[in-house]
DNA sequence: GTCTATATACGGATAGAC
DNA sequence: GTCTATCCGTATATAGAC
């Protein structure tokens, strides 16, 4: 750390990645300057100009990266055959991967407001294509007989921003165990859902 | 409108709270800037300063007042006896409520960040309030027999963050008829606590 | 109560040395 | 790849005239 000066560009960009979404989950895209950033990493804020060419992309990177690794990660999922455990499969694989990527969750979900419209339009179509995967299991069950809602697209959003929610309260190290919390929402999903 | 100076004491301040709260809503409040709001109203940064003394104090106004009117008007209304109409009637009382304020809530929802930490405890502190109003309900549904949860407190969360990510999307415009939305949750609500 | 003007600070982004 | 220095715009908030 004596050093000044020097090359650490494999060292240099992750660490800016994680600069700003820690920065930016606490205070907003708004509110948190280049400078931060820069200070978080160790660096002066011109060298940030070398991982980014703005502010917005760094915000959209972290975005899309965030949403790409969710529906990467459900993809390479096991599925199981039936509508109940696919869809108790889907609320332990959403609470688990969201509760350990706490500040990407909140950055993908607050910060839609500060896109640019190019950019929100493609975040968007990123999360209907998760909002796919959860409704494709409603339908499936409701095709099965075990599941009945009278709206799949809106069962699907209630769905997903009741487990979500969980992300804005719920710390890993409080009093609840995730098991527990896990079982919880289990509940609360199967029964929703239920035909 | 061709006066250009004068006392409008009446008309501003209502005026500055609307604008503040659309903006905000709309950017965020970091984003936002007092000149943008003033232009909004009508009138100079300057004059902005005769309504609140800082722009923390608008902001937190604006969540504090939407929060106290939530309550009273939760107080107000007439209650049902048992707790399944109980739930019924929270459950389309949120909705309206809600859907009828998109900015407020929006704002009441995603500024939290953006309080001071005196001012951020007193918004919690009033949030929790409304909460322990539904905890109640699935208290007097479990002790009645009729519903079912593993811990009252998590299942409160998720239903509220249920019903409130229906700001997140639906527009009183849209193809879906509010009465249909309301029967939808309704429906996953019910079911979702049921014994 | 509102205006204009301004104090003072900080913002994103770039240029050029090393 | 990072630094220092800087351009230029905008921010909150205040002072004093009307």
């Amino acid at each position: 750390m004596a050093r000044k000066q020097g090359s650490h560009s494999d060292i240099t960009g992750p660490k800016v990645q994680a600069a700003a979404v820690r920065l930016i989950a606490q205070h907003g895209y708004a509110a948190v300057s280049m400078r931060q950033i820069a200070a978080e990493v160790g660096v002066q804020a011109g060298a940030l100009y070398n991982y980014t060419p703005d502010k917005q992309s760094l915000l959209f990177d972290l975005m899309r990266d965030h949403l790409v690794s969710l529906l990467s990660a459900w993809q390479s999922e096991q599925k199981p055959s039936d509508a109940i455990a696919r869809l108790e499969h889907f609320t332990r694989f959403h609470i688990r991967f969201h509760l350990s990527r706490a500040d990407q969750v909140f950055v993908a979900y607050m910060e839609l407001r500060n896109l640019t419209a190019e950019n929100f339009s493609i975040i968007e179509d990123l999360r209907r294509d998760y909002e796919d995967a959860l409704e494709a299991i409603l339908r499936a069950g409701i095709t099965e007989g075990v599941f009945a809602t009278q709206d799949t697209r809106v069962a699907t959003r209630a769905l997903i921003a009741m487990l979500t929610g969980l992300s804005n309260w719920y710390r890993t190290d409080g009093a609840l165990e995730t098991e527990r919390i896990e079982a919880i929402y289990l509940d609360l999903v199967r029964k929703a859902v239920s035909g």
